[in-house]
DNA sequence: CCTCACGTAAACAAAT
DNA sequence: GATTTGTTTACGTGAG
């Protein structure tokens, strides 16, 4: 009852959405991200200061060597720049400029070279997701333009040198101007990178997952910065006084809350967009077209990589140029080798450096997901196989998620497809789907617990599968109505409203299901889960049929997929073997409340006999399986523990209904 | 078209 | 007597 009350501020979203901003500010307030990223722009802080302390003027010779510098830039940068669009247009040249749908079916022909035709993939996943896919082949192109550029790099210095050899006689100081302009060509080269990459990322190839944007921020994994920060980042011009790093520090840290907010999905594209239009994930359409912008080079007549759209577009600076002449000026003027320069410049650096390194990790990760899935044939089911590689192939977490076991709970501010009719919070819509994969639900709830608590969105879950799931949480493994009552109210925010609606639901449900199992305790009843009879009414497993899968993705989508992805593929592969393991069948089960650990944990053993399942309202039998506190003599069997309120049971009133049909066997095999 | 699983509504009864 | 808690039944929907 307080409950509802104070959740009422909350519920009036009605897409949702405001619900994400206002969970997105709370989450980032936190801070965490902008202590990551101060972190971070820390580690590379100490050594800016030697390099452009009290250089400000430009020197001739400098500029000279400047110059010969870039043109070299020029053709490395053009040939980056076929490269690029080599890599990223010509795959889905036409796809690109439509939405993302269109894209589907290129992407999904590239990440799913094997078992899936892109129909199928199409079939599975959503458009989401498979932009996500997208991004994830355009994150390796990225990783294969940044060696390269690497390349350029060492190429320049080497021209450094031999032009360093060449005028030794120069003063020292010229030589010192000589690195100077070196090191800025260094960092123009940084920030080329970083424009491509914000280039991509403008385009939604790169961009990252509305969970990463919230995720890493308010955990921080490791101090990795996420893409969409780092605009945020240079937004903050170092106080004039003060070491630019440690100014950028701040900045970061500050703008992290807005950061986030921009970022997360759902938040106003508007907001605060660092350079040009920084279009959102999903908003593909209103993108420039920046790959032109930036991908021609200084002399080019019309462009400049850091011009474009007449502003410039130096990170975090918007200023306005008429044309590209005057942006010239104003970046040799605003833009120059300084202190700050170099510390924005330092932290792209580790921007680029932490991307790399997460690219590095997911692939991997990846890697190992498809190489282990490709053993699965071993599997009995024949068809399971297509279908789950199918969903590792496309898994979309795979790029963006800053390695999820480093990130913690991670609770994505916009996990499921908000956007998705189905959830939205007024529709009675019923989808059920994704009950079927109860386990995802523990998952997926403890990633996106926050999500949806403070969102008015009906969670993808079965009346059932959340009941269960409240039960399984608690220590004891049961609750009272009431109790569950005020965890469906505390859990989410969309059950903090037409009470009277699911609170039937659910007393329908408890009675319903046989796995719902009343025990008459001292205090009163509590109800309990026989996780034996809750397996049992799960449908066969998704892997069976490609359109529950589908179904699952669709209707959880993004942060949840990663959950349910996993959930739902452990479940497959090992329908009973997570629930035996975890927990010691007797006793107390050790509670393990749905920890970090995916799918396992929540999951009840008891493998115990097969001593069928009697009808429900018998709790004798399950007082072994399900540990109810305080009922050690339940074990008798006909004593019914006094289930007053219960059918007058046993004996020989007929057989409950379907109750008893299923007692016919161990429910571990065929669930399989 | 049928069946199943669900969600919702509602009637009813027992317990508080 | 009003609520809360449980149980049932009925109906509609979506999916297989």
């Amino acid at each position: 009852m307080m409950v509802e009350s104070a959740s009422e501020t909350i519920r009036s979203a009605p897409s949702g959405q405001n619900g994400v901003g206002s969970l997105s500010g709370q989450a980032d307030g936190g801070g965490g991200g902008g202590a990551g990223a101060a972190g971070t722009a820390g580690g590379g802080a100490g050594r800016d200061t030697a390099t452009g302390s009290d250089s400000n003027g430009e020197m001739s010779p400098a500029e000279l060597l400047h110059f010969q510098q870039q043109q070299a830039l020029q053709v490395a940068r053009q040939f980056l720049l076929q490269q690029a669009s080599g890599l990223s247009s010509p795959g889905n040249n036409d796809s690109k400029q439509s939405a993302s749908a269109v894209q589907v079916p290129v992407s999904v022909a590239m990440m799913s070279p094997q078992m899936l035709t892109p129909q199928q993939m199409q079939q599975i996943l959503s458009p989401p997701q498979l932009q996500a896919l997208l991004q994830q082949q355009q994150a390796l192109m990225l990783q294969q333009l940044q060696e390269y550029y690497k390349k350029q790099q060492e190429q320049l210095h080497l021209q450094l040198l031999t032009q360093q050899q060449a005028g030794k006689q120069q003063p020292k100081e010229a030589l010192g101007n000589k690195q100077l302009a070196f090191q800025q060509q260094l960092l123009q080269m940084q920030q080329l990178q970083q424009q491509h990459l914000l280039n991509l990322q403008r385009q939604g190839l790169v961009s990252l997952q509305p969970n990463q944007a919230s995720g890493p921020l308010q955990t921080l994994p490791q101090a990795a910065v996420c893409p969409s920060d780092l605009p945020q980042l240079w937004k903050g011009e170092g106080a004039p006084g003060q070491p630019a790093e440690d100014s950028v520090k701040q900045e970061g840290l500050d703008l992290t809350g807005t950061a986030t907010t921009a970022t997360s999905f759902a938040a106003a594209p508007k907001v605060s967009p660092p350079l040009s239009h920084h279009t959102l994930p999903n908003g593909q359409p209103t993108v420039l077209t920046p790959r032109r912008d930036s991908s021609s080079h200084e002399e080019t007549p019309g462009s400049h990589p850091l011009y474009g759209h007449g502003e410039c577009k130096w990170p975090g600076c918007e200023t306005l140029c008429e044309d590209l002449g005057q942006f010239i000026k104003h970046l040799n003027t605003e833009h120059a080798l300084d202190d700050r320069s170099t510390a924005q410049c330092r932290v792209q650096m580790q921007v680029v450096q932490q991307l790399e390194i997460q690219l590095a990790k997911e692939s991997e990760r990846l890697q190992a997901m498809m190489a282990h899935l490709h053993m699965r044939p071993s599997e009995p089911k024949p068809f399971s196989q297509p279908v789950t590689v199918s969903a590792a192939d496309s898994f979309p977490d795979g790029l963006v998620h800053p390695p999820t076991s480093a990130a913690a709970p991670v609770t994505p501010l916009r996990p499921p497809g908000l956007s998705s009719a189905s959830l939205h919070s007024g529709g009675p819509t019923r989808r059920r789907s994704s009950d079927k994969f109860c386990s995802p639900i523990s998952s997926e709830l403890a990633q996106n617990h926050e999500f949806y608590k403070n969102a008015d969105v009906r969670p993808p879950f079965t009346y059932a599968s959340l009941i269960r799931q409240a039960i399984l949480e608690t220590p004891d493994r049961q609750l009272t109505l009431n109790e569950i009552y005020n965890w469906f109210t505390r859990m989410f925010a969309y059950f903090r409203r037409n009470t009277a609606t699911w609170k039937n639901a659910v007393r329908h449900n408890l009675s319903l299901h046989k796995c719902f199992v009343r025990v008459e305790n001292v205090k009163g009843a509590v109800w309990t889960v026989d996780e034996r009879e809750y397996q049992k009414r799960r449908p066969p497993k998704m892997t069976g049929s490609p359109t529950l899968v589908k179904n699952m993705i669709s209707g959880l989508s993004y942060g949840a997929l990663n959950a349910s992805y996993q959930a739902a593929l452990a479940e497959s592969s090992f329908p009973l073997l997570n629930s035996p393991g975890m927990l010691n069948p007797g006793s107390a089960s050790s509670l393990l409340p749905l920890s970090h650990d995916d799918v396992g944990a929540p999951v009840e053993p008891l493998p115990s006999n097969g001593s069928s399942s009697p009808p429900r309202l018998s709790p004798p039998q399950y007082s072994h399986q399900v540990q109810v506190k305080e009922e050690p003599a339940e074990a008798e069997e006909d004593r019914r523990p006094g289930p007053p309120l219960g059918p007058p049971n046993p004996s020989t009133s007929g057989p409950p209904e379907d109750r008893d049909l299923e007692e016919e066997l161990p429910p571990g095999e065929e669930l399989s």
